[in-house]
DNA sequence: ATGAAAGCGCTAACAC
DNA sequence: GTGTTAGCGCTTTCAT
């Protein structure tokens, strides 16, 4: 490994000088510069992070703490936080906390510090013990789809997105609706899920219409969770004409359970999600956008903004928009 | 921050036997070891990464060289090898390559030098100039589905997915086969897309059945993509009865497109994907199985193990098996 | 414009 | 068993 001192002695200057030439800093002749530059060049010379962290204090490294990695909210997060914040050398630290189908580990003080210059929380529900531990270390964060009292965030309206969804339907005659995506975990899934049954619920109320008993069903907010949800729901007596659920992937989920049941869509039963994944539209999946990138580039420009400034963090909450995407597979009620 | 020396005065002792006691080592009497330890967790201690890599020459960070973090096959890699070497207190550093839908950033020296212990590779077909790279760093790497002279490797045999989906369709009296998977852009996605489609021409061949012009179809690997080929495939005069899809993900575009074109799966085409995507159980794709959280636990274990040893790297090549899942999107020719 | 030297927080070699 | 001390590779005063 090329340090610094071997730049120094092979152009013939001080590592002190070496240092200011090579990060552009005044008090450094042209010629030297020059001299130094190409040295660097030469050897390969890469400044250390590590040495170069213990020095300034600074890592140059986010934390993005997830529930999951795999998933594709999470992981469309994680790039657009990476691809944010790559321009201005900074680094992303996984930080997942998902251990078991059910159980996660806790945000632990060895995760982040001295490890971190700030965190990202991606919707999940930190507990008071971790909420404590960033606010002793200080570290600046951002959160993503929840918030707390205290820190900065950025998210949707999630109760609007099923809202709208519900709207739509009634829009379309629909009277009959179920909604798929209750949560059976709230620290793995953090607030939306709850938000957005209880937009049901009060979207259904708002126009006037029943909610059936077993017609909200629990989901782990996968497809494969969805899809047996919907069979038991279209496995009764009596069936919805219309399906809300919290998410593309279940909404997914749903229509393979339609198929498989030979209901047609939309004609039979109409189904809409929340998202816009990117099967959504290779589906023609009606559904409610939301723009995950958005949102990460928003957050992770909020926290270095944060970290570069020598003032006490300012919290703003960023709400950003949703957009109904009409496809294929909502339809006017009553043609089943 | 509190740092070693901290917890040195509030113990009455040094720092080396601070370090000691506090890493587990010998030459430290019992209660030493407990007073220190008191103080530690008392002043919520913990040692510096930074500080502790800078004197160690190791960073305890594992960088994951990929093409897309928000991909299913590699999100999925990237969280299962985070789970493998969290375990051994190692950190996950993503080295995103994705920069637009038509390029990729270089892997370069900056990125990996000083940061990390050792790289694993995923899936890209990486430049002459970026294997320099690290066999000039000398940094231990291991590569998941691609092969590199001198590099250990997992991967599955590529070619035999498709060949088993292709002998499936021919044991079923499939003999209008197309396929949908060719590459555009080797560079991001490796060997395997040419692999998959060279082998779907031989088993073709084996099988003594002809590979039609405009039949085996370029995508660029992702679903939507493979929707738009497959309706071109439909929209022609002959029409295949069965579809190799190299993902499932692409296997799904199909079936949506042959939803759209109101084409009955299987009766009158049967599809076929590779990977046991979340979603193919969901939709009852036949495909063929691999582990990819298994190729990632080997691989990490694998690059944990060359790391800590003291002797020069041993090159092997891992083969992990596959497996045919039939489901419900293909069935006998014939029928339509 | 440049250099000498202190120090970031820790580990390891050596002394006692 | 425990302490002293010399670095690890950088940045940053402070001299000159």
């Amino acid at each position: 490994m090329t340090t610094i001192l071997d730049v120094a002695r092979a152009s013939g200057v001080s590592v002190a000088t070496v240092s200011r030439a090579l990060r552009g800093l005044d008090r450094v002749s042209a010629t030297t510069r020059a001299r130094v530059l190409e040295a660097a060049t030469q050897l390969h010379y890469v400044a250390s992070p590590t040495a170069t962290s213990l020095v300034s204090g600074r890592t140059r490294v986010i934390g993005v703490v997830t529930p999951f990695v795999d998933r594709w909210y999470f992981s469309t997060l994680i790039s657009a936080i990476e691809k944010s914040i790559r321009h201005q050398a900074h680094h992303v630290l996984l930080l997942d906390l998902e251990e078991s189908p059910n159980r996660r580990l806790s945000l632990t003080r060895d995760m982040v510090s001295k490890r971190v210059d700030g965190v990202v929380v991606l919707n999940v529900m930190l507990a008071e013990q971790e909420k404590v531990l960033l606010s002793d270390l200080r570290l600046p964060t951002v959160t993503i789809g929840n918030t707390y009292p205290g820190w900065s965030s950025v998210r949707i309206d999630d109760g609007a997105t099923v809202t709208t969804a519900v709207q739509h339907l009634v829009a379309l005659g629909h009277t009959e609706i179920a909604y798929i995506g209750a949560v059976l975990r709230p620290e793995a899934y953090g607030a939306v899920p709850r938000e957005r049954r209880d937009a049901f619920v009060q979207a259904m109320r708002d126009a006037a219409l029943p909610v059936h008993r077993g017609w909200v069903r629990l989901s782990d907010w996968t497809a494969g969770d969805a899809t047996v949800d919907a069979m038991m729901l279209f496995s009764e007596e009596r069936r919805p004409t219309a399906v809300v659920a919290a998410s593309d992937e279940m909404a997914l989920g749903v229509l393979a359970a339609a198929n498989r049941a030979g209901l047609r869509v939309p004609e039979e039963l109409s189904i809409i999600g929340v998202d816009d994944h990117p099967l959504a539209s290779v589906f023609g999946l009606t559904t409610v956008r939301q723009d995950v990138r958005a949102q990460a580039a928003m957050a992770s420009a909020m926290l270095l903004r944060t970290i570069a400034s020598p003032f006490p963090p300012a919290v703003e909450g960023v709400v950003l928009p949703t957009e109904l995407m009409v496809r294929d597979t909502t339809g006017p009620a009553g043609r089943g």
